[in-house]
RNA sequence: AGUCUCGUAGCUCAGUUGGUUAGAGCACUACACUGAUAAUGUAGGGGUCCCCAGUUCAAAUCUGGGCGAGACUACCA
């Protein structure tokens, strides 16, 4: 039995490869089977909806999901991860309208509500086998075979059960909100239609400037003390037919306003106005501003005016004005006050906000905070109502009324005439602006008040914000930045929809509203309809098949609850009325945010070990969930179990396409998943995606990245396992020999191994804290600066040739375990390369089992030796710093150089050294250190302040120290050293210094090749004697032969005979290390030949030119 | 409009409680290495740390205000 070696390095074949083996060997069942019993790591899955396909945006949450799962399995919990769909909602219906050509005017007419939610049913699946074989190819372990749908029969059950419950809590009503609606369809539109192309357009109506007249009361008396006439706000309006249904005014907090004594232009009547500062100049000319009050004209174009005053809008709150168009008055609360809202700009208009809460979202909403009532004049047909005297009856738009065109006066107009003969326009001016129309009738819409049901969010409102605070959110800033925000200006959830697919909403209610019913079971519906029968309302029970208590999935396959079965069933009130349902469809979010008890079909069924899957320990998605899935989440757990959902959660960014643009279908920048996981592998791809950038933000995907991770990540530890695969067949290193104890092991050894538990505490550590990007880094730090660029490349000698001792069994030891434990770390992440890696060790011991199976490591502390790493660090530091000055006289590491300098000021670092110069004079081929103490003399120090020290200390001082520092001379610095301290002289002051208060480096040898790094400083003897020159070239030999071996592939372990043609510069050299070149070759014999005809000829330095003879035996 | 995130080398990203030479990888250039070799090392060039103001002896870092990019919400899943 070998260690596998391989020719080829592909990861697309090596994840094919492993996938298989899965599948055979049912890797991911075994490793939940294994856990069974052990503790849950609860994990929800959030639903995508199968009836688009995946991008490569899917790729990275399902990789954070993934990676959690995989590490917390290893852990040795039990981790369940049920995949879903949502299947609901306007995206379907539109994807089945599109493909059959049809819209929702056809619905009931040329196709039946039954067929439609049919088609419906079927087209939302379509695209679940692309997203099974991406999960599959991606690596993601999730059960594909058993996932919760949301048009499932129980699914539903489960939803109108929490619906009960939050009715019975008395947390679902009925409301109204203002929405966009269509008096020409008579029907409401979402905003996704309001979207639709063409459905904004210019329209040109007629605005008004409206006088709204002061009331003088206690709170607006001091805004009349220099006031002559009657004081008004001025309001702008690009929809005059909401004037007479106006009940507030809105005024920006910080806005400043002024007061401007002024002439009505229509009446000429004098007047003051309040506006905003930054508005006014929009109805006053400059021009104008020098004009005489008295002198002012009726009907004249230069209006006088004066500013009198300047105030900020929080000033103006309460304050009261009288009711512009007095046809009736709100029943409810205290209108017609001055309200401020942040809404308000100074863009346009005056800065003052007409608000009419029944025709636009923010005025209700406003509104209703302050306790202001509504008028709501118009009806759904778009007309005016009774009791509104000379407008009753007209339409407010000329659009919706057949009889008249563009040429007939309109409402707007008309009112536009009567405020301004009755002194209360300012200005009135024809405006083109945009403004939605309805995409089927091209008619403008309204925004109008429409019956919906709500959920009572804002009664949890404090609860939730207490709940959120328990919550660990990834990052830190989404759960209390957008969020707590969110939860902060919470208002209640609008749960109707009118459409078609989606969960009915289980309420029943008589024709006079005053009887309701909200059916929270099957079991229940069926026994109401029972006695519907008994009453003589429906003829036939649709759930006469349907046995209570059985739970199996003929049972629940004997029925639908979807529309427009549901709207047949016709229930009998407690006082024996009829009672229908009310039509509306929940909002799909409903449907994903109660997927924690319906993916269980609770309270029905799994209700005993509920609060094993509840709440969720972790969840991940898009950041653009956080309004969608984890409020609904959020909310359904507060309001019902009053418990979080989820307790960790990482909420991802977007993925970007290489230039930082939104992918997507139109500009076609968008990546295909299959396509780049079948390239590259699924390895690279998630750990370029998971350590490119923290998962929040969002990720600029560039293929040139996957590349580099390849490359620089997998390809070194492919390498390292070769080089450990191909020296350890050789030696027939099984991993079997007993553990050469810690202590006995070489320095480098220990080091690689205090290093490697350093970084599975760390790893463990970050993996814990859901910071996944930073694990991977720590783990790629650790494999290419740390074990292949220093610990495989320094010990490569020890692995070939030689004899299998102790030496040579721990440098396997170590790097076996390195490599073992980096298969562990590295799994979550990389599952596919890291299995193969995992097994390919294991196998020789006789295990044969994934790397999925296995435990995570615990970090041996013994191990790990700070004082250890930190030589190490210094061999690193000064093996560098003496290659380069090697670089800088060019002389080849492969030439030896006698000695290096190097200046010892803290007897502890030449300890630290003396512990590792063994590997720094291998490493740049000199013989030997001499350490440089001050008793030598020689040493040019320099001193630097230490800022961290003296700032506090001496603060405003600081650059002259710094100047009077740099300035002090040798002796001076030797006094300071000697003496521990030091009196600077800072312009006639005294300042007693310390050594703690600066670093003393020595940073010159006067005569000799020197470098420095903080506070090292090495000196390179670059004399090249007879003797070094003689080895050097002994050593150029073994390197053109080791070449001409490899050329010649020849195996690593033949032995050659080697002839060499003679040369006088390098016979000596020959000669004198004979041996030497043979032990490095496995050459038998070096013979020097005179004459040499066989052989290649190889340059050894300039005009040195020989013909060497590699034989093998 | 509001809320949130991001802005550091040509590109992708680090940057600890503020401390004086701002780092890494890629790319580029040069040199070296060569029994890990479709690898590797060393060095070099490359920075207005988005801008402005403030706090401070000292700001990439703290505060305020802008600018730019993006997302979400305004009943779209």
């Amino acid at each position: 039995m070998k260690f596998p070696e391989y020719k080829k390095f592909n990861l697309s074949n090596v994840a094919k490869e492993v996938l298989e083996q899965w599948k055979t060997e049912n890797t991911f069942e075994k490793s939940l089977e294994n856990n069974k019993g052990a503790k849950e790591f609860v994990f929800y899955d959030g639903p995508p909806s199968a009836n688009g396909m995946p991008g490569i945006h899917h790729v990275i949450s399902r990789s954070l999901k993934d990676i959690v799962c995989r590490y917390k399995t290893l852990q040795g919990f039990h981790v369940e991860r049920k995949a879903g769909w949502d299947t609901h909602g306007l995206p379907v219906e539109l994807g089945v309208e599109k493909a059959l050509g049809i819209t929702k005017d056809d619905i009931g007419e040329s196709i039946s509500i039954e067929d439609y939610n049919k088609e419906c049913r079927t087209s939302v699946m379509k695209y679940t086998d692309s997203w099974k074989e991406l999960t599959e190819q991606m690596g993601y372990w999730a059960d594909m075979d058993n996932p919760y749908i949301t048009y499932d029969n129980k699914y539903i059950e489960t939803l109108w059960w929490l619906l009960k419950q939050l009715f019975e809590k008395g947390y679902l009503y009925k409301g109204f909100s203002i929405q966009p609606y269509s008096p020409t369809d008579g029907t409401g539109l979402s905003s996704h239609e309001l979207n639709l192309p063409g459905c904004y357009k210019d329209v040109k109506d007629t605005t008004i400037v409206a006088q709204f007249k002061i009331v003088k009361d206690a709170i607006s008396e001091k805004f009349f003390s220099d006031v002559d006439t009657d004081l008004h706000f001025i309001a702008w309006t690009t929809t005059p037919w909401t004037l007479p249904s106006n009940t507030a005014l809105a005024v920006g907090p910080k806005i400043d306003y002024v007061k401007i004594r002024t002439f009505n232009p229509y009446t000429g009547e004098p007047t003051t106005i309040i506006c905003a500062k930054a508005l006014y100049q929009n109805y006053f000319r400059k021009e104008d501003a020098e004009l005489s009050l008295t002198e002012y004209e009726k009907g004249g174009k230069a209006l006088p005016y004066k500013i009198l005053d300047t105030f900020k809008g929080a000033e103006l709150e309460g304050v009261r004005y009288e009711q512009l168009m007095p046809y009736q008055q709100p029943l409810v609360g205290d209108a017609f006050r001055v309200l401020v809202a942040d809404f308000v700009t100074t863009e346009d208009g005056t800065g003052v906000v007409h608000i009419a809460p029944s025709f636009g979202a923010d005025d209700y909403r406003v509104a209703q905070q302050n306790g202001i009532g509504a008028l709501t004049l118009v009806n759904k047909q778009g007309k005016f109502i009774e009791g509104t005297g000379d407008l009753e009856g007209r339409y407010v738009k000329n659009d919706y009324d057949s009889e008249l065109t563009d040429k007939d006066e309109t409402v707007d107009v008309y009112i536009a005439v009567k405020l301004k003969n009755e002194g209360k326009a300012f200005k009135i001016e024809k405006y083109v602006h945009s403004y939605p129309h309805s995409w089927r009738t091209d008619k403008p819409i309204l925004y109008y008040p429409l019956d919906s049901w709500f959920i009572k969010t804002t009664a949890s409102k404090e609860r939730m914000m207490e709940l959120n605070e328990t919550i660990n959110w990834k990052p830190k800033s989404t759960g209390e930045g957008r969020f707590g925000k969110w939860l902060e200006n919470l208002v209640d959830w609008n749960l109707s929809r009118s459409r078609y697919w989606g969960t009915p909403l289980p309420i029943w209610v008589t024709e006079d509203g005053k009887e309701m019913k909200c059916i929270g079971s099957v079991a229940e519906l069926k026994t109401e309809i029972q006695k519907a029968i008994v009453a003589g309302f429906v003829q036939e029970n649709p759930l006469k098949d349907f046995v209570e208590n059985d739970m199996s999935k003929e049972n629940y396959n004997s029925f639908d609850l979807h529309r427009p079965y549901v709207d047949n069933i016709i229930l009998v009130s407690d006082s024996g009325k009829p009672m229908k349902r009310e039509s509306d469809l929940i909002d799909v979010w409903f449907d994903s945010g109660a997927m924690p008890y319906a993916q269980q079909h609770y309270p029905f069924e799994n209700k005993e070990n509920f609060d094993k899957c509840f709440p969720a320990d972790f969840i991940a998605e898009g950041v653009d969930q956080t309004r969608g899935w984890f409020f609904t989440l959020h909310a359904i757990a507060t309001m019902l179990f009053d418990s979080v959902a989820f307790k960790n959660i990482i909420s991802n960014g977007l993925v970007l396409d290489a230039k930082g643009n939104k992918m997507s279908k139109r500009l076609g920048n968008g990546v295909d998943p299959f396509e780049t996981l079948d390239k590259y592998g699924a390895d690279p791809v998630r750990w370029y995606m998971i350590t490119n950038a923290q998962p929040w933000d969002n990720l600029k995907f560039d293929v040139a990245g996957i590349d580099e991770v390849r490359r620089k990540f997998f390809g070194t530890l492919y390498n390292t396992y070769s080089f450990f695969a191909l020296y350890a067949n050789i030696d027939g290193f099984k991993a079997a020999d007993e553990q050469v104890p810690f202590e006995e092991r070489p320095e480098l050894d220990r080091w690689i191994l205090s290093l490697l538990n350093t970084l599975v505490e760390e790893v463990t550590e970050h993996y814990d804290n859901y910071e996944l990007t930073r694990a991977g880094r720590a783990i790629q730090h650790f494999v290419t600066e740390n074990l292949s660029n220093w610990y495989v490349r320094l010990c490569r000698k020890r692995y070939w040739g030689g004899e299998y001792n102790t030496d040579k069994i721990s440098a396997y030891q170590t790097l076996y375990e390195c490599l073992k434990t980096l298969s562990i770390l590295g799994s979550p992440i990389a599952p596919f390369y890291m299995d193969r890696l995992y097994r390919d060790l294991m196998k020789i011991q006789g295990v044969d089992e994934s790397v999925h199976l296995t435990t995570f490591p615990k970090p041996n502390m013994e191990f790990v030796d700070k004082e250890l790493e930190a030589r190490m660090d210094l061999a690193q530091q000064i093996s560098s710093m003496i290659l380069s000055l090697r670089r800088k006289v060019q002389i080849k590491v492969r030439q030896p150089l006698q000695k290096v300098l190097i200046p010892i000021l803290d007897q502890k670092v030449q300890e630290r050294i003396e512990g590792v110069e063994d590997i720094i004079l291998s490493e740049v081929n000199v013989k030997e250190i001499e350490y440089l103490t001050d008793a030598s003399n020689i040493l040019v120090k320099s001193i630097k302040p230490n800022f961290k020290t003296l700032g506090p200390k001496y603060g405003k001082m600081m650059k002259q120290i710094a100047g009077a520092i740099a300035k002090l001379t040798q002796e001076e610095i030797a006094a300071f050293e000697k003496n521990s301290k030091f009196d600077l002289e800072v312009e006639t002051e005294n300042l007693p210094l310390t050594l703690e208060d600066v670093e003393i480096v020595s940073e010159d040898i006067p005569g000799w090749l020197v470098a420095n790094e903080g506070a090292l400083t090495v000196a390179l003897d670059i004399t090249i004697t007879d003797d070094l020159r003689n080895e050097g070239i002994a050593r150029e030999l073994v390197n053109r032969i080791q070449n001409i071996r490899k050329e010649s592939g020849f195996d690593v372990t033949d032995k050659v005979n080697i002839s060499i043609s003679t040369h006088e510069v390098t016979d000596k050299a020959v000669n004198e290390y004979k041996h030497f070149i043979a032990s490095q070759t496995l050459g038998n014999e070096v013979m020097l030949v005179a004459n040499l005809q066989e052989g290649r000829e190889q340059d050894i330095e300039d005009g040195v030119v020989l013909k060497i003879d590699v034989k093998k035996l």
